[in-house]
This record gives C-alpha cells, structure tokens and sequence, in this order.
DNA sequence: AAATGAACCTGTTTGC
DNA sequence: TGCAAACAGGTTCATT
C-alpha cells in the first residue's frame, strides 16, 4: 500500500492529532510483525508525551521526550485515531494506544492494523535515530537537497542493473516504490529496463526532477489509493486518477497514443510506453 | 561489490 | 460456481 506520498499523508494527519497527547494505555496485542516488538519498552511509553510526530523514507516516527517510535506500514498497514469508544479488536488490529488530550475532546485510541504483517514497530533513545539500524544505511529524501543528479549519476556509475529497479534501492533514494518507479521513469522518458550505467547526465537530471514532481505531486493530490489505503480525515487519494503507466497496460498512452506495455522486472510488475521511453 | 532470488504473511484477483 | 494459482503498494537477507 503505502510509498512516500502515502506514509506523508499519513503523518500529516497524524501530527495535528497526537502532538501534546498522552499515551494512557499501550496494548499490544500480536508482537510478531516484521521484526519482534520490543513489549516492555513500548508499555514504558504509558504516561509519556507525544511531543510530534516525523517521516524518515517510509517509516513514521513518534518523538517523545527521550524516546522515538518508529512505525512502518509494510504493505498493508493502516495507522489511524478515532473518537476511544470501547471498540473491538479488529482483525489483524495488533496494537493501540489510548490517548488522552490533547484537546480536552476526550480519549482518543490508536490503531494499528496490518494484515501481511510486513510493517515494524521499534522504540530507540531519541538521540540513537541516526544510528538505527532500519534508517543508518538509508540514500537521501527524494524531496530534500541532497537529492541531486549527479548523486544519481554516480550511483548509476558502472552498474548494469535496470535504472527502475536503482530507483527501488533505499540506499540510493528512499520513497521510491513499485508505483512511483514506474512512473518517474515515463515522466523522465527513460525506459525503466535500461542498464543503469548507461545513463547520460541529462537523462539523471530528468529522472531526479521527475521523482520530484511524482512525489510531489502524489502528496499534493493525498497519495495514491489502489484498494484499501485512506490517509487524512479518511479521504480516499486521487493520484491514482493521474497514474500514466501504472496498472494500465494495453491502455492509450497520455502522451503518444501508442499502447502501454508491461513487463516483470526483478517480480515487480513494470509498466511502460515503448514509444515515449527509451 | 553487485546481481539475483527467497523470505516474511494474508487477502484478493485471475484462470481453469 | 469452486478451487488453486498468481499476485499485491516493502524490505532484508542469503546465495551466487
């Protein structure tokens, strides 16, 4: 479900919701996700604060006074807060927190569902974020500065795998997923199969302000939604509707009318216009 | 080092 | 209609 524009999505409905609250209660319910969850040190968490809540690549991160939360979706995660009105566990719910504040509107609950169990739940000391081993390794934001072409450039230095699949490589650029892969590189006219180190700078200038304006433009419109996805106050995302390549293979291409194609690149499904992208 | 493929788990869609 | 196979938005790890 969710790439960078989502899990954005996702904090930004959160922060205005969690900053300044108190966690009351934590239960957690199945500690087998991803990765084991550390029970007792998120059960230390009762009492404490929210102070705000951040985004490093897909991962959401509650900032505590000492503490951080880190919380990824995986593929099917959902991370949402209603009004805490008794409600029962629903399936595949595997954690919560009740919140008090910080409005005075009431309690508040938590949830966490997640039915592939691919998403992570871990609690670090504020100041060890930069030296957690989920985000030490990981490649600049793709909306920040440091995302630049010629750091592409010289990743694409010497290597002959495609430039979609370098794209997916969190340690070269994080945020970019099966969706956005495909999509930036239609935007950039690059054809995802191509071996990476035969990129001009030019075509690493388009791909990088291509990634941009994909993102970008997915976070504006409230990020994709293919099926069960809902970020904000519950809205559905539209970017979905402006999807180029994506999903639509044997369709009319935006830009040429020709017929999108598709192929497995690494078995992530791929998706292209063979007269626009070469 | 870099490329490839398997692994984690469940729900939904596709094909016979 | 029923059932099994294929597939799904992510990431790490082991193997070549």
């Amino acid at each position: 479900m969710p790439e960078l524009p989502e899990v954005e999505t996702v904090v930004r409905y959160l922060r205005p919701r969690v900053t300044a609250a108190r966690v009351a209660e934590v239960h957690v319910r199945r500690a087998d996700l991803r990765y084991p969850v550390p029970v007792d040190a998120v059960l230390a968490l009762q009492g404490c604060e929210i102070t705000g809540v951040h985004r490093r690549a897909k991962y959401v991160l509650f900032d505590f006074t000492e503490r951080t939360v880190l919380v990824h979706l995986g593929m099917s995660g959902r991370l949402f807060i209603e009004p805490s009105m008794g409600q029962p566990w629903e399936k595949h719910e595997h954690w919560r927190w009740h919140l008090d504040g910080p409005n005075g509107d009431g309690p508040h609950l938590l949830r966490y569902i997640d039915a592939r169990r691919f998403g992570a739940l871990d609690v670090f000391e504020n100041e060890a974020e930069t030296r957690h081993p989920l985000l030490e390794r990981l490649g600049p934001e793709p909306l920040g500065p440091l995302w630049t072409p010629t750091v592409l450039l010289e990743a694409c230095a010497g290597r002959t795998t495609a430039i979609k699949q370098l794209l997916m490589d969190g340690h070269i650029i994080v945020g970019v997923g099966n969706i956005y892969a495909s999509e930036t590189c239609f935007r950039a006219a690059t054809h995802p199969l191509r071996p990476a180190g035969t990129l001009s700078a030019a075509e690493c200038e388009r791909l990088v302000a291509a990634s941009r304006s994909v993102l970008q433009d997915a976070i504006d419109a409230g990020g994709s939604t293919l099926k069960d996805f809902v970020g904000g106050d519950a809205a559905p995302g539209y970017f979905q509707q402006q999807l180029d390549v994506y999903g639509r293979q044997g369709q009319r291409c935006h830009r040429c009318s020709g017929l999108v194609g598709h192929c497995s690149l690494g078995g992530r499904a791929t998706y292209f216009c063979g007269g626009c992208q070469a």
